[in-house]
RNA sequence: GUGGCUAUAGCUCAGCAUGGCAGAGCACCAGAUUGUGGAUCUGGCUGUCGCGGGUUCAAAUCCCGCUAGCCACCCCA
């Protein structure tokens, strides 16, 4: 008999089976306690925004030129799986009519993103994010805020050992200034640059502060830092941001070459990564201010400040930890009952569901195949049934760690149960 | 988008340098145990050897292409 070929799952797209489920929950409960405990609203925005929202939103960056999961539907729209949350919180802010209620609007939102990259470890053209926004946030105090939640979040799920970076890039003010200096500072040097950072020179210069190829190493040191050349706006900012994190204990390590690359981000920029390796590949949460988005999206300028936090990432790590979560059993009770007794055996289940989670085995096996399986599952008791119990009903009641065995009268399985 | 490694039973893998009957463990099923789990023992089932082509009397094994997975780079959470 010719079989066809088994259709495996979409390349980079994994899922998550009940053994892992579990650790995930409670790593997403504790992402929802925390931004409840700071005052923050939970949200749901589609998975599908239109591209040229996202594209508003940066064609320079990776993410959007060449990640970017997109398609046209059916009535000819360009659509994109979003990469990342925050273009459609803000969309949603505006549409939503949040930007008419108190300011800031202190949401957060989880929930699956998408980019078309070559997957590999801890990386996956699905994930999962935890993302907070507070849109309508003026004060630099509420960056500090979202980073006190984020270490907090980190924290309850167990994590030690992570590290902060922490760094501002100005804003629209000081910073095209700024940008001047670096080019000049860079453009005797450009031969030296890698090809990539040649180009950035002009176009993004800020870049060339994060770049990592060994070559372009060198000059680093010796470039001019923004926090030299911040407005008095910025500067004030950026000691307030401090001034909070140093107040809630929070430890933090200033990262001059911490960057975005994007126009609308300013000041603010953070990411923790866990401890150890603190590569740049493998952040756990990456936020920042963004006071010129919304205005990049179309709508009336508006400050706001977020972060995004990798589930995928997190709960890798939680578990690389050494975290031991332990799964609850699929049922506390199995009802095994002999052939044909199918009606009786769901009748008996359905009582005593009045107390506990009950599965049916009702596969054509031996019953000693069954009870196996019933251990297996971790089932605290098992109720057999047959024939003539049926008839009476009544049926054996058996505690799967004692070993004892009672008949009980199917009306009183609840209580006994219980 | 670039590079390295990998693909054989449901799972983990051996077999491949030197071409010659498709293997092991685990899991699953049955029995030892006259309806009753965990330990032990016995038996049994499961294969287009990732896909396509080439070389050869003969290919899991050698060659080419493709696909997928893992890892790393670019970059990102």
């Amino acid at each position: 008999m010719p079989r066809t070929e088994p259709i495996k799952a979409v390349r980079g797209m994994r899922d998550l089976m009940p053994a892992e489920r579990a650790l995930w929950r409670t790593v997403e409960r504790a992402a929802a306690r925390v931004a409840r405990s700071f005052g923050y609203q939970e949200m749901v925005t589609p998975i599908l925004e239109h591209t040229d929202l996202i594209e508003r939103v940066g064609t320079e960056t990776d993410a959007v030129a060449k990640e970017l999961y997109r398609f046209e539907d059916r009535g000819g729209r360009n659509l994109a799986l979003r990469p990342e949350a925050t273009a459609g919180i803000v969309r949603a802010y505006f549409e939503g009519h949040l930007n008419q209620g108190p300011q800031p609007a202190r949401l957060f939102l989880i929930g699956p993103m998408f980019r078309y990259d070559r997957p590999q470890k801890g990386r996956y053209r699905q994930f999962f994010q935890f993302d907070i926004e507070a849109i309508g946030a003026d004060s630099p105090a509420v960056d500090a805020e979202i980073i006190e939640l984020a270490a907090t979040w980190l924290r309850e799920v167990g994590l030690r050992d992570v590290a902060l970076e922490l760094n501002t890039i100005g804003d629209h003010k000081c910073r095209p200034a700024y940008l001047d200096l670096l080019r000049e500072y860079y453009r005797p040097l450009k031969d030296k640059l890698h090809g990539d950072c040649q180009r950035r020179l002009e176009t993004s210069p800020l870049r060339l502060l994060d770049c990592k190829v060994p070559q372009c190493q060198p000059f680093k040191p010796k470039a001019p830092r923004i926090t030299d050349h911040l407005c008095d706006e910025c500067a004030a900012a950026w000691v307030l941001v401090r001034r909070v994190l140093d107040a809630a204990g929070i430890e933090y390590r200033l990262n001059p070459y911490l960057v975005r690359g994007l126009d609308y981000y300013t000041r603010t920029v953070f990411e923790f990564y866990p401890g150890g390796a603190s590569g740049q590949q493998d952040a756990l949460v990456a936020g920042g201010r963004y006071d010129g988005l919304a205005e990049a999206e179309g709508w009336r300028s508006t400050p706001g400040v977020g972060f995004a936090g990798g589930l995928d990432r997190v709960t890798e790590v939680v578990a690389a930890s050494g975290a031991e979560v332990i799964p609850e059993p699929p049922a506390e009770v199995v009802v095994l009952a002999d052939p044909g007794l199918e009606v009786e055996a769901a009748e008996v289940a359905r009582l005593c569901r009045a107390a506990r989670t009950v599965a049916v085995d009702y596969e054509p096996k031996s019953l000693r195949a069954k009870m196996r399986s019933a251990n297996k599952l971790g089932a605290r008791w098992v109720v057999l049934l047959g024939e003539s119990e049926a008839q009476h009903h009544v049926a054996q009641l058996k505690d799967m760690a004692s070993g004892a065995q009672v008949e009980v009268p199917w009306k009183q399985l609840a209580e006994s149960l219980a």
